[in-house]
DNA sequence: CTGTTAGCGCATTCAC
DNA sequence: GTGAATGCGCTAACAG
């Protein structure tokens, strides 16, 4: 491969100056009609790779990311997905990148409301990372960012009939399967599963979480075995309560091998299962948050199902600075996140 | 967080120049005692980040690397690790690094023994990446390379009692654990299972596979299944001898409901098992090859354990990177891949 | 709309 | 041994 053509000699091919190459590269600014037809006849022709480095040491202005998701503590999910966004600022540290994090309820749709609406009045940014929980919140908020012009991405689930500049989630439909999956060897000849939602006040369910049964329930049906799976609900929040409710869940099937959580709180099952000494139940959850750690290294749940939030959140700013830096659309909108399947044996080769 | 400081403000700072600065950093060159230590004091007292991007800019030499392992054929492990060494000459291509590949027989040390040696005669690299397998042919290649201070990387496997640049791979014991893990829910309550190895006439295992057998033996022993195990060798590169092999090992033993296989030749067992219409009978192998690959979406193979030797092979050619352009110690020198168990379902979010 | 120019931070070279 | 000067390729600001 020869010499690495530069924006200098593509100026001089195509008549123009490198001020005006750069304009066609990265449609900022205005370009005669004739100035562009010029470049972009020499760009056709010539192979030109963009140099990523020199790129970012002259790029002087500030760029400011706004980050907005459900509130979150130590060792969960989304503190993962944030600790990605910073170590994503912390690598491209050369860059002046800011961000802002501002947190809602997820079980709250006012208090999302109240956030988006404050965002918009607040310090101005230059694009957004958005972990959206409700479509109607989130639709108006995108809506008043498109006419803003502003950039957004979706990390953790998608909002349909958005243009958001990239979404990097997991399939949710297939999460569902894969937990059905890896829970019909538990089975057995005659045992049955328990799939299990979080206990919520008159509220719906995520979306998120109705993917999951469909992925979960279709994959059971396909191998007749709808007729051995059970639903039910926990109260991740309420110990107590919840212990009950699993002794309950158990002593009127007694035939229950395993329950299948939807969600994060699969430790709450394991503690309820732990105090009743009910080591001989299987468990499986969704994501590596500190407390599923804990619990799988114990062998109190038996497979963690991850969607690398930590991956996500790196990849959104990268995808933001590829943005500004080039100002190219992505090939490729929707990165789909592999789902790892996480047992003892392999957890410690997991970051956290 | 304040403005990074930069090279120029610490030479002001030890009242020294940038030049002198740039030496202590990076080790080059002759620096007097009373310089280094002034710069080193200041070095201690600020936190400076090193700017990957205006170094790479400025940094005009040329970076070759020979990279040395077992030759490969289309879609298998080694070739998607040296894909990924690709990938990332593609990703830093700005620096002008040259990648020379070279290929050795697996199976015959002279021939590993020869390609060292003609490396090192033929045209002159700054850096290797070398996939082992004969330790004393490595060893002998790698202590030249010592005494002439070129850099060396280990991917896959490292050779103990050396001291490369940086190692990656995947914890082989490990491996073999969470193969008999994964394996466990297909015994059943009067199962066997049966552990596969390569035939090789005449030669011993590799160390990889050693490593393997151990982590395999010493999870079943802990489960006090070891009973229930049964180790066979089977015919990779004869189709016909393999499914007779298969074929006998079945008929010996009734009671077989899975074979483990230790390397990633496990869709040759899947034929054979095809040919013999045992679809029940449960399939675990190594690394996700295409003919692997094609197996597992046919539901042949049951699970695959993958040990990502694309981002081996990508971060082998990164953290050479950062020794030219750091000249400093990696924090980590062996970099522990973790080890992904793909099913059917979530195949299609993992990487060829 | 477009060309010109300064400068980003660092590695390198060359006088001293 | 050391400092000053040069240039890497690109972006941004400004003057036309």
């Amino acid at each position: 491969m020869g010499k690495q053509i530069k924006i200098k000699e593509i100026a001089a091919l195509a008549g123009v100056s490198a001020g005006t190459v750069d304009r066609v590269l990265h449609n900022r600014g205005k370009v005669s009609e004739k100035s562009l037809a010029a470049v972009q006849r020499v760009l056709s022709e010539v192979d030109y790779k963009f140099n990523i480095h020199t790129s970012a040491v002259s790029f002087r202005k500030d760029f400011n990311i706004l980050a907005v998701m459900p509130s979150f503590s130590e060792g969960d999910y989304w503190e993962s997905l944030y600790a990605g966004i910073l170590d994503a600022l912390e690598e491209y540290s050369d860059i002046n990148m800011h961000c802002r994090l501002e947190c809602y309820d997820q079980f709250d749709s006012a208090s999302c409301h109240y956030v988006f609406d404050r965002a918009l009045e607040e310090s101005p940014f230059d694009a957004v990372i958005i972990g959206p929980t409700f479509e109607n919140e989130t639709m108006e908020f995108c809506h008043e960012l498109e006419s803003r012009d502003i950039p957004y991405v979706f990390v953790d689930s998608a909002i349909d009939g958005l243009n958001p500049w990239a979404t990097f989630s997991a399939d949710q439909f297939s999460c569902g399967q894969i937990l059905a999956r890896v829970m019909i060897p538990f089975l057995g000849t005659e045992g049955r599963l328990v799939l299990l939602e979080s206990h919520r006040s008159g509220n719906q369910l995520s979306q998120n979480s109705i993917d999951r049964i469909k992925g979960f329930r279709s994959y059971m049906e396909e191998r007749v075995l709808l007729h051995r799976l059970l639903e039910d609900e926990f109260y991740p929040m309420d110990p107590e309560r919840n212990r009950g409710q699993i002794e309950k869940i158990l002593a009127a099937h007694p035939d229950v091998r395993g329950f299948a959580v939807l969600n994060s709180r699969g430790y709450a099952v394991a503690e309820a299962l732990e105090s009743l000494g009910r080591r001989d139940i299987h468990l499986v959850c969704f994501d590596l948050t500190s407390r599923n750690r804990t619990a799988l290294e114990k062998c109190r749940i038996d497979i963690l199902l991850c969607q690398r939030p930590h991956e996500q959140g790196f990849k959104a700013v990268k995808s933001l600075l590829s943005y500004v830096l080039y100002n190219q659309k992505d090939a490729e909108p929707h990165h789909l996140m592999p789902i790892d399947i996480i047992v003892k044996e392999n957890l410690p080769y997991y970051r956290q």
